[in-house]
DNA sequence: TTGGAATGTCAACAAGGCTGACTTAAAATC
DNA sequence: GATTTTAAGTCAGCCTTGTTGACATTCCAA
């Protein structure tokens, strides 16, 4: 492939996009994942914890009572590099893991008010530079921005992601 | 900031986007980013490379005969930790460093044949995914994907990225 | 000529991935 | 009721990729 789009007869939603400007979208998400990550970054390393820490406790308080399998899945790692986080969360008292009424054998994972403290003020520095790059890229961009995201995913990742946002996107 | 959005009185660019909804646009760049990556990481994994050195080979490419300080300032690592990466593309003849004509103490970094064959094999992979995700997502989405992106950089980074890709975006 | 910049290198360390092996408890199934 | 499967946890060890700190070399520039 050197330059799909200016190949006649591409079909009907043919975009005519250069090889590129294809990678300066790329670039694009490279610097912005940077820019993404930086602010939480910035008060983990304070606390002495890492972006993995963050990604536990934005799941947990995503889907309070959630089991450990399903974060698993949700993370894409392994038990073992998860519990490592998890235990620190734990112990440190961030987290509570409540042993399953229905099945005992599940742990269900909440975070306690440390926990959600934590979590807000993460968020907090996260969103409100997202709000700012809406605000400054303008209402139109916000939604192709979504869709550009949302098609870029791995379809089983697309379905995790469909079914935590689900219900007013 | 509990909902920024709702509050009156923000001003005449105001985006009324709830913080459920910049809540999804942080879990779409989550998602997003693991499927950005997904494509190249299984081609590296194969030769034993990393992600460290596929954005060297990216930049490398991009610049050709960019110095090893500059190359510092894109990726913002330390010399270490880009050393350690130089060095092998290096030796296995990916890279090849080429003495300052004007100043002797830079290195001016060249992808080999070799290198931009391994370039080629990575980027036709993450295009290929891109395209689609702009096919899907329609011509409108594009430009508010970069957009927000762009937004979303820190400024210094954002510098660097607008160097790179300036001239027709 | 001397100070500082660009580069490289050594050593040591940490976070956060991974695999593999194994245990415990409880649920599910035969 | 016995057996198998599932959920979770744990131990050990490995890899990549980031970090600091110290130090050497080379060479431009004031």
């Amino acid at each position: 492939m050197t330059n799909g789009a200016s190949t006649p007869g591409m079909g009907e939603t043919l975009l005519f996009l250069t090889d590129e400007q294809v990678r300066k979208g790329i670039e694009a998400m490279f610097f912005a994942y940077r820019g993404f990550t930086a602010d939480p970054d910035r008060i983990l390393e304070k606390m002495d914890y890492g972006r993995a820490h963050h990604r536990a406790v934005h799941f947990i308080h995503r889907s309070p009572g959630t089991t450990v399998s399903n974060l698993l899945s949700i993370l894409g790692v392994t038990k073992q590099s998860l519990n490592r986080v998890l235990r620190a969360l734990i112990d440190e008292g961030l987290v509570e893991a409540r042993v399953g009424r229905r099945d005992k054998r599940e742990r269900h994972l909440y975070l306690t008010a440390a926990g959600a403290e934590l979590e807000r003020s993460l968020s907090d520095a996260q969103r409100t530079r997202m709000r700012a790059a809406y605000r400054a890229a303008g209402p139109g961009a916000v939604q192709g921005f979504r869709q550009v995201l949302e098609a870029m995913m791995d379809p089983e990742l697309r379905k995790q992601y469909q079914k935590l946002t689900e219900g007013g996107a």
